[in-house]
DNA sequence: TCTTATTGCAGACTATAGTCTGTAGTCTAA
DNA sequence: TTAGACTACAGACTATAGTCTGCAATAAGA
């Protein structure tokens, strides 16, 4: 799996819903500045923060990780 | 998100397929006791080590949180 | 018994997830 | 020009993921 291929997803997540990094964050609880390193892969979230960030997106965990896959075709 | 509910599918998962924890642990080349770790709740793994334990256990990362999810309701 | 396989668990450690503060760059609208 | 919204990024920090070693307990089989 390559590092940065979640942070793909979770933006283009984020921009279909016109939402910024901060309001995300805000969403979910998280910091701005993490959800930015998220984004650029220099970080990978671990399960719980999967949840987190899915139920703000309003989608299914698992439905964020197919994306992820589907990705590494 | 309970914080146990993944290593209960992950140790499902596991007997389903025969495996001990330190066979498994070789297999995804983690710890053995960090296997147990995540058995037992104590730890949250992150989505690469969900991804290395998916492909051990010869299942899509996807589908090992669909089971989580199914375990939320 | 004894041995082997398996697992829980403690403790100390290293690596990385996640926070906080602040600065700078870009873009858009007034 | 300027002000506001957005984001990248640096640095220093705290919390937790993940490793390593070793010991104890249990169960099954010779």
């Amino acid at each position: 799996m390559k590092a940065d291929l979640f942070g793909k997803v979770l933006q283009e997540m984020r921009k279909e819903r016109h939402l910024s990094q901060e309001k995300l964050a805000e969403l979910c609880e998280l910091d701005r500045t993490y959800i930015s390193l998220l984004e650029r892969g220099l970080r990978q979230p671990t399960l719980a923060t999967l949840f987190k960030l899915a139920a703000a997106l309003e989608i299914n965990p698992s439905e964020l990780v197919v994306r992820v896959e589907q990705k590494s075709d």
